[in-house]
DNA sequence: ACAATATACCTCGCCTGTCAAGGTACTTTA
DNA sequence: TAAAGTACCTTGACAGGCGAGGTATATTGT
């Protein structure tokens, strides 16, 4: 893993909600598919990720039920909410917010 | 103040670094700076701004000298060593990573 | 048949960065 | 001379990430 969860922190139940907005999963898969889609170069450990279902289940953004056993152990599916697309929105719009700005408090050339 | 600490956390250094880059600060300009920087949308909080310049001082990367007097109480500047202007350069590197991955993660259109 | 491996879930306890709250001290202004 | 602004600093609590460890089932190789 080449970027450390620090740099992430905060953004983890986004990340999650906005997986699970594409269809329902479970803990594992999800795990795969971001390690995937950032080519490598991150990956949510177990724990937090369990930390993450347990604390957007408990706000309402996503329920779970146990699921279809293919190949395997058993899983359990979550599935988002209403409550979770809307959290997702928020959360998704605060990342625009905190590009814009971390872009800007960064910025190396001159400001005019 | 509308985004919280805890989205940038993380990225401290890297804003107060890539401020020293342009010139000597103190910790109460630096601050100012960055409030005015990110439209008021944006202020770490003095805890935050004082345990990274130690944080900074304590790895090398800034050190500091009881300056000039301006209006107010006295002031404590720093200053970017040359550790500090390359752990600044890699920061750097590493926030726009940090864009890249999350935009990947937070994707909501189709993955072609 | 049995071990090894992969799939899959979960918890405990530590670590680190943020920050509310509190404090100090000097300077300017009313 | 009191208040407000400038400026610095510390303590302790809190929350999220995660290393380490554990459980259970299914598949695969020998």
């Amino acid at each position: 893993m080449s970027i450390a969860g620090d740099l992430i922190r905060g953004h983890t139940d986004a990340i999650i909600l906005a997986r699970l907005l594409r269809s329902d999963s479970y803990g594992y898969e999800i795990n795969k598919v971001i390690s995937t889609l950032s080519g490598g170069r991150f990956e949510l450990k177990e724990a937090t990720l369990y930390t993450s279902f347990k604390r957007l289940e408990e706000t309402g953004c996503i329920v779970s039920y146990w699921g279809g056993n293919g190949p395997g152990a058993r899983r359990r599916y979550y599935s988002i909410t209403p409550t979770g697309r809307q959290t997702c929105r928020r959360l998704l719009g605060e990342w625009q917010e905190t590009k814009d700005i971390m872009d800007k408090l960064l910025e190396v050339e001159e400001e005019t």
